[in-house]
RNA sequence: GUGGGUGUAGCUCAGUUGGUUAGAGCACCAGUUUGUGGCACUGGGGGUCGUGGGUUCGAAACCCAUCAUCCACCCCA
């Protein structure tokens, strides 16, 4: 038997009525917010991911479903959305057009991992990039626009927060921390000493309880932001406090992607395993510039889908639709009109084979049919339908022309 | 990449210190006699016990290998 790839799902009932709800949901929530949907490949050129997300990130370092393809050109699946929509955003001038743009997006995404629980090879994401909005209030505006999602499905959630300041202070930070770690060399792990050469911020979501003890006294980047860094991150902890979304600070939250700058986030689960971020991301006002835009500041977001599967409340589940079916053969061309008929706005399904009345409501009742609708030699003859609604118990017979 | 757990029916799982035709519940199909659903009852279909070796008179069970899957580390959505 063939079997699908590793870490890569199908997506069948019950979850797929769960994951359509959670797309109608979140699309809708984000055109209220002045997003269009957008579309962008699948597999992109890997010099792409390499210089948005980053060298030195484990998703660009050893989780990238890479390969040459015929044209002998290097390319990846993507890895993430962010860097196909700034890609999408630059190549279309759109920097050079100005204003604002909003877009989101959804799809699958793809990292070679080991799978786990909410750890997938190929993955969905719902997310949102916004272009050209300098003002940390839209940054507010997208953390409350999450809420709203996650509000809507009925999800519990704890907001995490996290300044990573700009390229004027984050350098000068970085000195200071590789500084620290420097005068504490010979206590560090094998993975802070490499991590200190490579991207030394990471060194402070170390899981190593001795050097967390040392951590403790290490410059905060919180504590070294610029003036400016510092005011929005201001400006940002109190909008939200105004409008009632409740969140905590976390220094060490640093996003595996190298893009992000300032304000960076995470919704975080606490009842979905260890893999708990459902949502995540951040301001990246640098990016566009990477990737040979004209500089725009940009802010954006990817939500997981299948992390959310299970917590969606779905609203219950109401009977619907038509079952219809004959009690014998000649009645069923008849039923087969009907259904054609009936399609043109209603869910209907058709039994093929000629039973009883009672069989026939027990197959309606199977499948939550709201009503059901029987042809017999009494209908038949009579020009008419027999039809009951199983959720008010009523029946009656009609004409067929009335159905 | 590293560690641990688990593979028996469509699903959830029993299966005694190795012993004869491998079971249950749920689901599915059919029936319970005149054209009335959910309940109940009766019957039925469905399994090369993940795969390949080995030990044994005999293996679903014990050993080895392999594959798959789950969970965790790591990392992240």
């Amino acid at each position: 038997m063939i079997r699908s790839l590793r870490g890569m799902n199908d997506i069948l009932p019950p979850d797929n009525a769960r994951f359509e709800y959670f797309l109608d949901t979140a699309a809708s929530v984000a055109k209220r917010y002045g997003f269009t949907y957008i579309e962008t490949p699948l597999l992109e050129e890997t010099a792409l991911f390499k210089r948005s997300v980053g060298e030195s990130s484990d998703i660009v370092g050893k989780e990238m479903y890479q390969f040459t393809d015929k044209g002998d050109n290097d390319v990846c699946l993507r890895p993430e959305g962010t860097a196909g929509v700034v890609r999408a955003f630059v190549q279309n001038k759109l920097d050079r057009a100005g204003g604002i743009h909003r877009y989101f997006y959804h799809g699958p995404m793809f990292r070679y991992e080991r799978p786990q629980k909410g750890r997938l090879r190929e993955f969905h994401q719902f997310g949102c990039e916004s272009f050209g909005v300098q003002s940390v209030y839209e940054d507010v505006t997208i953390i409350m626009m999450i809420a709203d999602i996650l509000g809507a499905l009925g999800i519990g959630y704890r907001l995490k927060l996290n300044s990573l300041g700009d390229h004027n202070c984050m350098p000068q930070y970085r000195e200071k921390l590789v500084g620290f770690l420097d005068a504490h060399e010979a206590h560090l792990c094998e993975d802070c000493l490499r991590r200190k050469a490579t991207n030394p911020i990471r060194v402070l979501d170390c899981k190593n309880e001795r050097c967390q003890i040392i951590y403790k006294k290490a410059p905060k980047l919180i504590n070294n932001l610029c003036e400016s860094c510092n005011s929005d991150f201001d400006t940002l902890k109190h909008l939200l406090e105004e409008n009632g979304i409740v969140y905590e600070i976390d220094t060490h939250l640093v996003r595996g992607l190298d893009y992000y700058s300032k304000t960076a986030f995470e919704f975080v689960s606490d009842d979905i395993g260890a893999q708990s971020a459902i949502a995540g991301g951040g301001r990246y006002d640098r990016l566009v510039e990477f990737l040979d835009g004209r500089a725009t500041p940009a802010v954006g977001f990817a939500i997981g889908i299948e992390r959310l599967l299970e917590l969606i409340a779905m609203p219950e589940a109401s009977r619907e639709g038509y079952y219809m079916g004959a009690m014998d053969t000649e009645s069923l061309p008849q039923i087969m009109q009907l259904a054609k008929q009936k399609r043109m706005t209603q869910n209907v399904i058709v039994e093929y084979s000629p039973k009883s009345l009672k069989a026939h409501l027990k197959g309606a009742d199977r499948i939550h049919a709201r009503y059901c609708v029987v042809i017999g030699e009494n209908e038949r003859t009579e020009g008419k339908v027999w039809v009951k609604d199983l959720e008010a118990k009523t029946e009656a017979v009609i004409e067929a022309e009335a159905l």
